[in-house]
DNA sequence: TATGAATGAGTATTCATTCAT
DNA sequence: TATGAATGAATACTCATTCAT
């Protein structure tokens, strides 16, 4: 019976449990400080205080500090996707489930203000010059893309063209983060509208029910 | 003679004007730092050095830097307001003026992308504890109100009802930022959209070409 | 009488003559704290706390910590040329001068041991790739040159070829440093030697006593 | 049979030069950082990743950084003592032991650059509080009175007295040193001067070319 | 023997702001 | 009105070292 070596191998999993773990926790801590300071505040020593650590000790864990952000946003991203995912799973029509696609997006947003906040800023990487490397930014390209392919592939599953249907997802994401944004700051209210229906009434528009089969307009 | 009491009151306009001229130029410094800076390279060093002053200097003429981003976005914001006055007046049909002001609105903010920044910046103030103080976060409001003004205007004049009017703001002002948002992160080329384009079409869509009549859809 | 500009000029004066007693104040504090704790423990910190100041403070009398170590050499630098310029013009002799000259440059190390290991250190510039920029390289062989020219000139006055003055300068120089070298490392002692008598005697071998002339050995 | 005692001895012996064997690796690993990185690059860190190992794995092999640089020299030294010695076994006059010795030792030098560094860098320990320790110190010492020794006894064998062997030890150390710094600090090439011809000039004149006997300058 | 985790002290520098002048 | 001096808090990150495993 090899038991040494049966040992190290389990005990070596283990260990690499524990980092998962911590490593988690910290994100977690990120998370939370995130939430409460904003992104200004989120500094690295801020996180590890959090996390219970001195700053030195992320070093073991993450490369960093914006690679902290970098995996909380790509979590955050994961999870808006499978969200978005189940809520396509859920129905059949392909009108209905670009409705249901786009709302669950626009819902996972409005309960989760910091992660849009998150999403900005790292977003935001295309317009100044260091950026988080180009890398990076494509990486996050592709977890966009992924999270709203359902929404496209409805469109094209219902005859809709290529083009219109990425002009769809487009627009659809577009009217979504408008939205949302004026819900967070909260100017949404001096103009009487609750967001949610707001977003409702768009889609209705601009994926009418029609019992199945979407209706995209042309492009002019 | 003059009196000394109207030379001390010419003396006084005088000074005042000039107060208020360094002011301007040091707004105007801090702009030129903000456009090439941007937020986090904008340090009050930095508009200080570029207004030919000490940073302290600038305690003379502003409370806080904080002041001084202020005054930039409530000058920003003056200048789209003309903006979109001037576009209102030039067409008298209502739909055409409200999908002149929309446009005259996305435009501006198209070729200004540090305004569209300098914008989220502050109104983000409502989300933290600090923010900007209600008072500032109130005259924020009242311009963006004057802002969109025209468009609830023309709505209204057109036999809109008021609610709707007001969320025929709140929707174009949704689009256009959301549009805007995902145009100078560069993520718009991804979908293969032409911002200008979709704008256009979705006031096409929102505001149809009736040739007087505005025809909003009554909400769902 | 223009008392308030006279005022202003004399307080301004004033205002000068202060900053520059503080920067001085600034550099024996460095000076210290270099004495003592050597390269390495000479921070910044460590500078600032020994002055009395906050470390941000030194940023308003010197732009980097370099200019800080940069100002000592060159200050030492010049202390060092006055003291060979001093020794100089107390004889005529060219051979004499030659003789005098070098050894106030030993004498000067030899009871400042921490001013060669400033030199040392900044003049290791040559060797590592950030240097100190090559203005301030230059600089520095500039202070050298000069520190050394009265050797050169005595040499050449005696007729002595400009190349074999100019060799004398450098052979002078490399043995009075590796002399102090082995001096202030004590590792001198290990050799029963007298550093101070080394150096005389190196100098009466290659510029011998001849109650005027030198009589440099042509190069091989 | 062998007994488990000598199958313990051998292995032990084994495991001995396999310790010995990743101490050289590691040795040799900081050797080449210190070569390409110089002082301030070699941490402790970097040295280990060179070795292929975690920085904390090499304390099972040193008690603490300042020993894999203190034995660096140590093998340093080593080094540059087989090759001086190699050098005097070549020729047998005593003038032509010396020049040759001491030719060697600047040769070595000249050629590695870094080993200049690491030499002043912890003969320097001398100067410091902390120091290596007077252990370590002596050691020093007996490298350095080691390697130049065949100066030493060649200057004996030929008749000078033991006083002016040590000082000529001394001295043509100081002046090898002093142009070797010259030179790698890029220094003397503002002199028009070519080290190793400077130094052969030196030996010429200091240890004359007699065919054989010495004639070192009594002292003055 | 070697590892990963963690520490605590440290680095130079920047920042918005205050205050006496 | 404007300055220079100064502050205190902050920044991300590095270092040699320790220790349980």
């Amino acid at each position: 019976m090899k038991s040494p070596a049966k040992s190290t191998l389990a005990s070596s999993r283990r260990r690499e449990a524990v980092a998962d773990l911590k490593r988690s926790l910290i994100l977690e801590a990120a998370r939370a400080v995130f939430e409460t300071e904003g992104l200004d505040g989120a500094s690295l020593r801020a996180i590890a205080m959090k996390a219970g650590y001195t700053p030195a000790a992320l070093y073991t864990h993450f490369a960093s500090k914006e690679e902290i952000y970098a995996e909380l946003l790509a979590s955050s991203l994961a999870k808006l996707r499978s969200r978005v995912e189940d809520a396509v799973a859920d129905v059949e029509a392909p009108d209905r489930q670009i409705r249901a696609a786009a709302l669950a997006f626009f819902d996972f947003y409005a309960e989760n203000p910091r992660d849009l906040d998150l999403g900005f800023y790292l977003f935001r990487g295309g317009m100044r010059p260091q950026g988080l490397g180009r890398e990076r930014d494509e990486a996050l390209n592709g977890a966009l893309e992924a999270t709203l392919a359902p929404i496209g592939r409805a469109a094209r599953a219902s005859g809709t063209s290529a083009k219109d249907s990425r002009r769809l997802m487009a627009t659809i994401f577009a009217h979504a983060v408008g939205l949302l944004l004026l819900t967070h700051t909260h100017r949404i209210r001096m103009f009487g509208v609750a967001p949610r229906a707001a977003m409702i009434a768009y889609l209705e528009d601009v994926v009418p029910k029609t019992g199945g089969r979407v209706a995209v307009k042309p492009s002019a």
